[in-house]
DNA sequence: TTTCTAATGTTATATTATTACATAATGTTA
DNA sequence: TAACATTATGTAATAATATAACATTAGAAA
């Protein structure tokens, strides 16, 4: 379940056009891509991409200003997320690890403090760049 | 050892507000605390950043764009860092936790492939705002 | 001293993101 | 249906974050 919300028209332009990128595109690459299809300001693109990161469908890559579309279609990771970044190639990987989330939602800091909402960023190099 | 590298005036400066601080500071407003100082460019900022960063002596708060004095003082976590993050207060916490610092350097993705770098930012509630 | 490198100073500009306000579309309830 | 609330859109202006380009200076090192 989930991720199943409709989309309004800009939501489901943005959407389509970061889903068949084969890397994360950042706001205004996505605004000059979309602006035949009439989505003309910077504020409507970042408004689709709020309500889109919202609701899971794409992820926001901190360290880039980049987003990517979620493919984790089976999961609620929407607010629990890990990515792998090449540092050359920047090319980056959603990892889907029940290890890895698993060890993340029960990890308690030192005052006993768990979180179900976690980002996290590993860099190194990709299969091609090494 | 490490983090014995001499600091430039610049960067000292710029360390000493930020080491300060109780909460991690954004760029223009290091930039303004400073002018009195005679730093007077966000270029001057930013490159005293950057070098800061490198060395270990502050990290970069991604989802926040902003900076925090690094008090692993014992540790080459440089470049392993993990963080809280209040969604109320914005308090941070740096986490150290060898635990979890084991967990994630070994962790291995699905091509068997290891990071040494990363950085983890949970977000929750501090104990204040909870 | 000469040479090399890292850091600095300065101006301009690029990139990323939000505020403010008006309008339209959609959903909910009476 | 009408009335109302909520969400999405359109548009312009601007704020906030970050870098490019180039000249100069300070230190290290040979
Ligand atoms: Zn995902
Ligand atoms: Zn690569
Ligand atoms: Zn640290
Ligand atoms: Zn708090």
């Amino acid at each position: 379940m989930q991720k199943q919300n409709f989309l309004t028209k800009n939501q489901q332009i943005i959407f389509d056009l970061i889903d068949k990128s084969p890397e994360p595109m950042k706001a205004y690459a996505i605004l000059f891509n979309v602006q035949k299809k009439g989505i003309k300001a910077p504020l409507q693109v970042y408004r689709a991409l709020d309500k889109l990161v919202e609701i899971g469908k794409i992820h926001k890559i901190e360290s880039r200003n980049a987003f990517i579309a979620c493919h984790n279609s089976s999961c609620q990771v929407a607010k629990a997320t890990a990515f792998s970044i090449c540092e050359i190639c920047e090319k980056v990987t959603e990892i889907s690890s029940s290890g890895l989330s698993k060890y993340l939602a029960n990890f308690k800091d030192k005052d006993g403090m768990k979180y179900s909402k976690y980002n996290l960023e590993f860099f190194g190099l990709c299969k091609k760049c090494r």
